[in-house]
DNA sequence: GTGAAAGCGCTAACAT
DNA sequence: ATGTTAGCGCTTTCAC
């Protein structure tokens, strides 16, 4: 590959004058800026990227942490991440950390080394006191991490009283709950969201809510438990769609019918809750919006745009589709 | 952050000890080495990657291009080739291409600013003459592009057999396909493995063969199309399992039981496959090990372990779910 | 307006 | 066994 000093060799100047004309730096007469892109062209001369970042001690490179990508919820937010990164002209580097305290602070160590502008990281486990004492950008996505890091996330207490609201509306008289882990700021907020929808019901008990870890098989099993335990239930909040999925199954496994017999509404709005028999109703976030919109902050950071720690807080809004929607028509229609 | 300098300064040798040290080559005194790593540790030092890159031209860094992260079979390759890249400490970027040779390109020259040192592809638009042209290691995944390059893929063709093999056994009488796009190899031998099966039967025709480009909502209207005009099929092999979840939402919207009435096997062995109603039948393959060996070949190459070109072919294997199961009871019991 | 030269942090001849 | 030094390709002061 051609260097700086083979352009300015044919173009006969300085490699100064080279650099000058590429990052529209200083002055350089027209006439010799000229002749300097067309041996640009010439060469079909390229920048050496690594030289710049050794000069600049910055790469253009971000990253994003998730815990894992094989859960259908993060592929998406990749996806955002890296457009706004390509956008920017940044590289995408993706991480996965298994919720593991070790590996995120390995690939920590490990990308720092490589200079990394920046990191959009969707954790629980990682001590928010390392986040915030490493110097590196970073955006706390889907889940706080510490008070002193900038965050994009939902309104996910709103949207869980919401998601039981509808319930009680569509005629459900005794609504349980599988919830998310509970060192997960989200799924404690979804958690007391409907807590707070439920807790001066008469009808309800603490044995109404079952924890389901943001799994599909424990969700199933926690299900199915709640459902042997209180066969009275006949609406279902559940904390995340991929327990929802579950918890279909769990349904089906018991020859309960959805939603006839029983109502489920989950929480994100993933693609595969469109995939289920039935579809599952579900409180969607905008996921590719605020992945995006992580990763502009972020960029924004990195280049001094913005300084000062922000949260922004989207909204999720009620998608119904069959595993509740034909419950309102039962119920209007007595 | 220390640099080698600091290093050296502070062990009182020069700093081409501490590399040594570092690199473990040429000799050094026990002792010396000794204080070395005590002034590392000391420092908490790390080596700069990017002035290694820049002196070495290489980064340590592979790429995994794949068309779409948000097509569920990708993130589980995306998973292997992580894993193998981090175990190899190299560090892993993800590219989404949506099959377009510009954005493939685009990324391609990008890459190779920041001396990328090689590329596991998952692509059928790309220009073989270009992959092949430029100097970087590629291996190709899950799709042949071009005879010159290394690749790691399944047996397509003879699963597709397999598949169709195993409907016949469990007593259709009249199978169908949902092929994938014509342009991906991978599609065109699934394609022609089914036609090897059917094609010397009487009851074949080439409307049996339906287009889904290997989508969901493509699939759901093809299967719809299909079984409109061919109400005899009591079989359908699917090119993939996204199509096939479509092809049982058709099947539900048609009032078409499955399996009862119609056996549905696909193609890929996601996980998607067990959270339909009913579960669905599958040619899986060995999603991780596909992307774990391509991932492991690429490395191989670049550090010139492996030189010639290879290709290797795994083995899918049948993987029997609800959408086709219940039917050879049914047929046993005939 | 342009060039010379130092330096980003590291490695590998080459010298001793 | 260890140090000196050139150089990877770029940017940016500082002269002119």
């Amino acid at each position: 590959m051609a260097t700086i000093k083979d352009v300015a060799r044919l173009a006969e100047v300085s490699t100064a004058t080279v650099s000058r004309v590429l990052n529209g730096n200083g002055y350089v007469h027209l006439e010799t800026k000229e002749r300097v892109a067309k041996a640009i062209q010439q060469l079909n001369y390229r920048p050496n990227d690594v030289a710049r970042s050794l000069y600049k001690g910055r790469s253009k490179m971000i990253a994003l942490f998730v815990p894992d990508i094989m859960n259908p919820f993060f592929p998406e937010l990749a996806r955002a991440v890296e457009d706004m990164a390509k956008q920017h002209e940044y590289t995408f580097v993706l991480c996965n950390t298994d919720d593991d305290p070790e590996k995120e602070i390995a690939y920590i160590e490990a990308l720092k080394q490589k200079s990394l502008d920046g990191i959009v990281v969707v954790s629980s486990t990682m001590s928010g006191a390392y986040m915030k004492d490493f110097d590196l950008p970073v955006i706390a996505l889907d889940r706080i991490l510490h008070k002193d890091l900038s965050s994009v996330t939902v309104n996910n207490k709103e949207g869980a009283l919401q998601a039981v609201e509808y319930l009680k509306e569509i005629g459900c008289k005794r609504i349980a709950h599988i919830a998310g882990p509970e060192h997960v700021s989200n799924a404690k907020q979804r958690l007391n969201g409907y807590l707070d929808a439920v807790k001066q019901e008469d009808w309800f008990k603490y044995s109404y809510v079952e924890q389901g870890e943001y799994h599909f098989e424990e969700a199933k099993q926690a299900t199915q438990r709640l459902l042997e335990k209180h066969p009275e239930i006949d609406g279902l909040f559940v904390a995340n769609d991929l327990m929802g999925v579950g918890a279909l199954k769990a349904a089906e496994a018991l020859g309960i019918r959805v939603p006839e017999d029983l109502s489920i509404i989950a929480f994100d709005g993933i693609t595969l809750g469109e995939t289920t028999t039935p579809t599952l109703t579900t409180m969607a976030q905008p996921i590719y919006k605020i992945g995006a919109r992580a990763a502009e902050m972020l960029i924004h950071q990195i280049e001094q745009i913005e300084q000062e720690k922000q949260d922004e807080e989207f909204k999720v809004t009620l998608v119904e589709r069959d595993s509740t929607r034909n419950r309102r028509e039962i119920h209007d229609n007595n």
